[in-house]
DNA sequence: ACAAAAGTGTTGTCAATACACCCATGG
DNA sequence: CCATGGGTGTATTGACAACACTTTTGT
């Protein structure tokens, strides 16, 4: 039988090509009715002007989801985010530096919650669909998150990550046509998401706007989590 | 501004922590109307008796894609597979010898054409139902693609990799049973097919059954390329 | 009173479901 | 002639799409 024991595989290991790990962030917001995504000048001289993902190398001590929410962590200050794994990117030259694999993330923040450092004054926030060109090999790594993002959004209600606590259905529509990049019916909608019952109207109303004003949601997380937990049990 | 150069970038990346990156493969297969997978007994002693995944580190010249089609090659002598990243895996503690990340695939192949070579006497087939153990996170990676499996079934027809050229409507029936593990409605789930417009009808007939035989068709591979080319067009 | 967006129901269409009988073949 | 699975059509239901008017507020 073909076995080895632990000190044969050490050495294969030690004597194997290593490469150097990183993860990089696609970390959406809402903002205006458009969706963003977080970006920073690239730091290479490669990439001069070139925008860039939010990314590190992964520590020793760390597994990839805890890279991933210490970079979110120190980009944004956030804690407590929906984030997603979606998939590596390693062509073997996506990196001028060597060999570089890239896990990459998605993240779903409320926009407003950021606040941008002082340290942090090449980060900007941009819209996704006036996007073109990015270091690296980041444009496709945004594109195939944005379409993940696009796919999740309409089989379970993630998309609330991206609103504030209370928002309209108007926010709600807005933000799934941003998104979606689709035109949807009003009544429709409502008749939707007031069917799928993860609303709970907090009887409040928009404040200071100028016509009628909407009154304000909120998203019933336990009541999601709870049917998680029974469709996954059986 | 904060940019660096390229060496300061070699050198951080020479500096820091890398990992050896390994891929696996989670190979289906479709015989006696079951799903398998094809798994190796492990060659660690630490995992004696528990089956893995078929996997390999990645070469510094070959990419993700490339690794796994390697090793698909190399233990069933298939190519031409139809196979998908599905996500890494990077738990810290995952692999015994070391740090290894590793990025995991699944592929559909035809059991038929796969010969199991005489130095391949540690490969079997099983059932993906009847499995309970796995060495190292395998069944978590298992698991994992399984579901990717399922839930792109229903989305697009990539179920025929699974079956021999020719089948029975009857067969492709048992497949998508025996993948999403539900009982089907014959007269609906023909109907639903031949309305796809998929099927090539060959004219052709089951030999030696015991019973009325059923006519075989193939999968329309153009027809299916094709409009996938349009509606990723617009 | 006007502008601007909120809120609200009904109808038609299409897709998915449920369901039972006759047919062709081998033994 | 019997056992086995192959092949077929219809009626019902539920989900989604289309669509227009009244209400509330600020200016």
């Amino acid at each position: 039988m073909n076995t080895k024991n632990i000190n044969t595989h050490l050495t294969e290991i030690r004597d194997y090509f290593k490469a150097a790990i990183s993860i990089d962030c696609v970390i959406f917001g809402f903002d205006e009715d458009v969706l963003k995504v977080l970006l920073i000048e690239s730091d290479l001289n490669e990439f001069k002007g070139k925008w860039s993902l939010l990314g590190d190398i992964v520590r020793p001590d760390e597994d990839l989801e805890e890279a991933a929410y210490r970079v979110l962590q120190e980009r944004t200050g956030l804690e407590d985010v929906y984030m997603e794994q979606v998939q590596a990117f390693g062509a073997i030259d996506r990196h001028p530096a060597g060999r570089v694999i890239s896990i990459a993330f998605y993240s779903l923040v409320n926009i407003g919650h950021v606040e941008l450092k002082k340290h942090n004054n090449d980060l900007h926030w941009h819209a996704v669909k006036d996007i073109r060109h990015m270091a690296f090999d980041h444009k496709e790594i945004l594109a195939t998150c944005y379409q993940r993002l696009q796919h999740k959004v309409i089989e379970q209600p993630i998309g609330f990550n991206l609103l504030p606590k209370k928002f309209s259905l108007r926010e709600l529509q807005n933000l799934y046509e941003a998104i979606l990049d689709v035109k949807l019916d009003r009544r429709n909608f409502r008749k939707k998401f007031f069917a799928m019952d993860y609303l709970i109207d907090l009887n409040e109303e928009e404040q200071e706007v100028p016509h009628r004003p909407a009154r304000l949601y909120k998203f019933n997380q336990e009541k999601y989590s709870q049917r998680q937990k029974k469709s996954l049990g059986f």
